[in-house]
DNA sequence: ACAAAAGTGTTAGAGGTACACCCATGT
DNA sequence: ACATGGGTGTACCTCTAACACTTTTGT
């Protein structure tokens, strides 16, 4: 194991851009509640939890880094992602995680602690998938991924939290232009659906009535059918109308 | 002068993380007009524009080489700032620029050029000043900054003009939330004044009456006094308060 | 007196908020 | 029948958009 991570990184020393990396923070919906796509890392008795990531070659665009990156988690390969912060500060390393590890054989090899202990600026896309299309997959030294609720995401590794917490921000602000919706929702959806979606990523209630009508009004989405599931009085269906507008409100109105 | 140059790439090589470099737009208002600053490149007959830009050395916060490119250009210390956008794709670098300049004795120069060719990954911010204040400096290897209006930089070197633009766009959707005016805007100002820069940034026109009672309304200004200019009327001179909220709408609406 | 820019008033209509109500289904 | 969640109606109020109007200055 420990020869397979050393020759790992000898081959991005070669091939990748140095002390630079690539997260992804993937939002998917499920149960009425956002989620988030996390490894885990176990060494020895511990474990941790990363988001997804890796390093940019030096013949590959940022965006090819990111899907890259994004199927081998889900599989998917043509989704939304969207850059949204960089994070690198000048202590930013994985130094402190490493030496927690104190039970691993990795902690003890020098090759590997220096790698690991090396800024590294890492540029942070969020993407959206829709949940019931994903497979979670084991990764090279990863073992399967995991969804996560964005509200237990608090205590990943290093500052993976807050990449998450300044992903959900930069969602909400891009809510009113984004296709976002669209994009966590399979192809089709009953509007308490869209309603808890919306709750969800906003982090506080809105009246159902009236965010059913204004969405309706907005024409984005129309009815395809009713819902089949066995609960209670049943839902009409709806899939967003591709070509046209999908954003939840349509222009930079900004007060003005 | 080659030499110099020389040198400073070669104590690059040792300091600043490699092929990562930071781009700032530094926005200021000005006659009615949003501007931005750029550096003027003259390397023999040929000239070119670039932003305002430089390394990060391995020591130093992202935010902190921001923090240097900022005052080397205006004096400025304590200003406003916020990272918007990374451009990295695999082919972005000088070589084409530095293979026009065929008249200039760099292009024979094999290591400057190799330097120039490598890619880099810039992580670009966009600052704002009070153009009042700002005087402008010759830096290490260019002359004597000097503004542009943001609708004339559409030919800037390289990718500038898109960073440019794009910082724009950020700047538009921050606008309901960051106290954009009151960094672009002298402490006092009058409410034509604060109008202007609202189209200005928007691009479009906002019927005056309505747009003075909103802001009027929301409380963020008080009045401070009479302008003293020589023109026509008198207008009424306003200061935010501070402590108070200085963006122009005040929560995260976003249609709900 | 007149032009130009600052500032005020007014009105119709759209949109948001809050809530009461009806409807369809499983148990 | 009744609880549950889906879906509709409506009244009140605020905000917006558009434009007419008044005020204060310099010339």
């Amino acid at each position: 194991m420990i020869d397979k991570i050393k020759k790992y990184i000898r081959s991005l020393e070669k091939e990748a851009i140095p002390q630079l990396s690539v997260n992804c923070v993937i939002f998917g919906f499920h149960e009425k509640t956002l989620k988030v796509i996390v490894n885990k890392i176990a060494l020895g008795q511990s474990t941790m939890f990363v988001l997804p990531g890796g390093y940019v070659k030096q013949t590959e665009n940022l965006t090819d880094a990111v899907q890259r990156i994004v199927k081998e988690s889900t599989g998917l390969e043509k989704i939304l992602f969207k850059q949204f912060a960089v994070f690198g500060d000048a202590s930013r390393s994985f130094e402190k995680e490493f030496k927690v590890l104190r039970t691993s054989k990795l902690d003890g090899d020098a090759e590997v602690l220096k790698w690991f202990s090396k800024r590294f600026i890492s540029v942070c896309y969020l993407a959206l998938v829709d949940f019931s299309k994903i497979e979670l997959k084991p990764t090279q030294f990863l073992d399967a991924a995991q969804w996560l609720s964005v509200e237990k995401a608090k205590t990943l590794a290093m500052d993976h939290s807050h990449i998450v917490e300044s992903a959900r921000e930069s969602l909400i602000k891009e809510l009113p232009y984004a296709p976002i919706a669209s994009n966590l929702l399979p192809p089709k959806f009953t509007l308490p659906d869209l309603h808890a979606l919306v709750e969800g990523i906003l982090g506080r209630t809105i009246d159902r009535p009236n965010f059913r009508r204004k969405i309706l009004k907005s024409d984005m989405i129309v009815k395809v059918g009713q819902d089949n599931s066995n609960k209670r009085r049943p839902a009409d269906l709806y899939a967003f109308r591709h070509g046209k507008k999908t954003s939840l409100i349509d222009e930079y109105k900004l007060g003005f």
